[in-house]
DNA sequence: GATTTAATTTAGCCATGGCTAAAATAATGT
DNA sequence: ACATTATTTTAGCCATGGCTAAATTAAATC
């Protein structure tokens, strides 16, 4: 049996691999860090995964899934995706919401549960915050979408992914009138790691703490 | 915290204290044996429940829950509950599926949730297989019905309650035409421990084993 | 009441997955 | 090249919750 940890472990790392900028290690330190255990807790695990096969470890490189782990990975992350879905849609959670309850819910449904909500779904492809939901076969797309506070001043884009790992903030985009597919142009970038001014809908303009803009990915709009 | 293992042994405490015959012992064997784990493993588990105050052991006698175990118990009771009518309701499973996958969920889900499906489902006060639930504040009804084995020739009654405990036995009752709310009416009842005779919401007649009678309870219908 | 039988408990082991403190190794700065 | 610093690993511990085998204690039978 595949243990929950070893499921958040792989999900972690399958995250970091990706999520991450390209060509960052992913190493025992930064795996201990987004796991929140001690970094022997991380090194004993990542020995277990690698003897497992589920991973290969280059000491003081890093480590990086073999099929099999990524395999795990990508189902555990699917679970996810798929309860963070089901409980904003059919049972109205708010988005800031959904990711504590999925980190428990993931590791306890069974295919059957798996294949019943995405049927109630509609068979979706993107999840609750945007992000790519893999398919039953373990693809997945990889949506690449340039941040918020990259874009030029003047280019308008619409919000198609938000990173789901600080509820507070996604409390506060909602507050602001944020979500996914809303339609926003920077107006202003204020120096220094300012604020951005932001044009939010067509009626709306606010100013938006840089940390925010840098948590929302964007389609460029016409 | 509280442990799933530790919710897990209360929860069939109660249910032997409860659904047994009255004054019957809840001892370590019996705990045990319903627990599919070793004799030893239940005397461990009883001593360190009886530290906690969840429940009073006495030696070679058995063991009788505390108000907090009750609670304890009555709250993993009715997230099982609810976890299980909302599976029957909302995602369309048959119901010999969703015990067992209760079984995992019911350790997993937050207060939110519970609440969440409890509205979902319009306040019910009785499970998919008849069972009260228990309220949020901890309180169960004890509907108390007779065994359709246990009724007499010519008796018409409704099906209120069937034991989840088989699967097998459940798929069985489908094929028969036997749920919640069905009438039936035992015309003939076999010699030594033999099937019996049912007739079944008025239009069909069925030999029924007495194991299976046993496992239904029914409310006297006029 | 003594003995057999059955239930219970104790003792000691195992795996999992945390932890801290200390040692080893690599990366970095001078 | 060497010293300092940071990272990683090892060593050894802890709690949880299983297990088997042996010892104990209660219950049942003669």
């Amino acid at each position: 049996m595949i243990s929950q940890a070893i499921e958040d472990y792989l999900k972690t790392i399958y995250k970091l691999q990706h999520g991450g900028t390209e060509n960052e290690r992913v190493t025992t330190s930064v795996i201990a860090d987004r796991m929140g255990v001690a970094a022997a807790s991380a090194t004993n695990m990542i020995k277990k995964l690698a003897e497992m096969h589920l991973l290969v470890h280059t000491p003081y490189q890093g480590v990086g899934l073999t099929g099999a782990g990524r395999k795990i990975a990508l189902e555990t992350i699917r679970h996810h995706r798929l309860i963070e879905l089901y409980l904003a849609q059919a049972l109205g959670y708010p988005w800031d919401q959904i990711d504590a309850e999925a980190d428990r819910l993931e590791h306890a449904i069974s295919e059957e549960f798996e294949d019943r909500i995405d049927k109630a779904l509609g068979y979706p492809t993107i999840g609750a915050h945007g992000e790519p939901i893999p398919t039953k076969q373990g693809k997945i797309e990889d949506l690449d979408y340039p941040r918020l506070s990259d874009l030029e001043t003047g280019q308008p884009a619409i919000i198609r992914r938000v990173s789901d790992r600080n509820p507070e903030m996604l409390r506060y985009m909602d507050q602001m009138g944020l979500q996914l597919g809303t339609r926003v142009e920077v107006r202003e970038k204020a120096p220094f790691s300012g604020p951005l001014q932001l044009k939010i809908d067509a009626d709306k303009e606010e100013a938006l703490g840089l940390e925010v803009a840098y948590n929302i990915f964007v389609d460029l709009a016409p």
